[in-house]
DNA sequence: AAAACATACGGAACACGGTTCCGTTTTTCC
DNA sequence: GGAAAAACGGAACCGTGTTCCGTATGTTTT
């Protein structure tokens, strides 16, 4: 027999795995037709499930979009010591790098406000976030600091968190995320 | 027939002005207190007024925002040409200005989330702030622009927008609006 | 194969906030 | 004083998030 001693805890249930995917993939769409706010019901329904099924998998909506956009968070923090690697300059590097982030942002709508929010629901988003790309975006700052490219002492804290607040709203038509990036950039320059 | 119809209408109820007062103080209140999303059955409690009452007075929520700081935005559009006239550099005076505004933001707490919500109930709010202040921040931009100060091209709405942007969630310990802030203002000037 | 058990499911029910509506009260004006 | 207009209050309604529990499904054991 399978001598599984009464000590290991019993496999996933094949039903609840496969809703999982499903709740995945349902959620995935949803946030694109209407944003990581797109109410539960929704979700469920375009899953086919109920929404007891999506808070017994994701307990938060957090939860739900960190699951969503892992992969793309990775990417991103994978790419920082890429681009310091390849870049003319470590200033270059982290103009690269931030405007890989503020392209994630402003793709996913509604997504630049959630990392903002402080609502308790939204803490596991905002520490995930920040635990992956922080240090990152410190390692660009320093480098380009040490460069004696950019002025020293900005907290990749406070940069990462002011530069996800200009991308709240970067689907108006009469804001340009973009360029207030830019000039956030080119204010960290040395003169 | 009450031959009332062609001369004036009735004035405005004595009870009606009165309430009214009242609801812009118990505003002012609640939002110091719980912000300016601060539930509307508290606003009407603390007025000693029926939930109808406020939405009679003040249709939507940003019509009660305006009403409540409506002196404040004055003073500060106001204070545009002044300190174009007394500052050093029209550079210097739009730095101020901008300082001026951000001040007003991060006191009133959740102003500057709801300044940007795309709420179809917060048109007015958006409307009322940027009809008086964008002309005064073109002022300003148009004054250090001439003078070969800063990058030309920077649109007011933009800039604006952003500088608000930026001061949502000022009140958080891990973040700073102003040293952001200070960074968007460096990388407008021209080097 | 069937029973026994653990796990997961669905969706009704609840909580909460904004908004509307209408019977009642208050004020104004003649 | 009395009728008409104005304003009031708050119950009721709606849309969301969230919880809970009886039921169904999958897994293990006999």
């Amino acid at each position: 027999m399978t001598g599984t001693e009464s000590g290991a805890p019993r496999k996933q249930r094949a039903d609840s795995r496969r809703n999982e995917t499903a709740l995945l993939e349902a959620a995935a769409a949803a946030f694109v037709a209407s944003g990581v706010n797109a109410p539960v019901r929704d979700i469920a329904t375009r899953a086919g499930v109920g929404v007891g099924t999506i808070y017994r998998h994701f307990p938060t909506r957090a939860d739900l979009i960190v699951a969503v956009y892992r992969h793309q968070v990775e990417a991103c923090a994978e790419a920082g010591p890429v681009l310091l690697a390849e870049s003319a300059t470590p200033h270059a590097a982290l103009a690269n790098w931030i405007h890989l982030f503020v392209d994630f942002l402003v793709t996913k709508h509604g997504l630049a406000e959630a990392m903002r929010s402080d609502d308790a629901a939204f803490q596991t988003l905002h520490a995930y976030f920040l635990a992956r790309l922080v240090p990152v975006c410190a390692e660009l700052l320093d480098a380009a600091s040490t460069a004696g490219e950019i002025i020293p002492g900005i907290d990749p804290l406070v940069l990462m968190h002011g530069i996800g607040n200009l991308c709240i709203g970067a689907d108006s038509p009469d804001y340009d995320a973009r360029r207030m990036v830019e000039l956030v950039i080119a204010g960290l320059r040395l003169r």
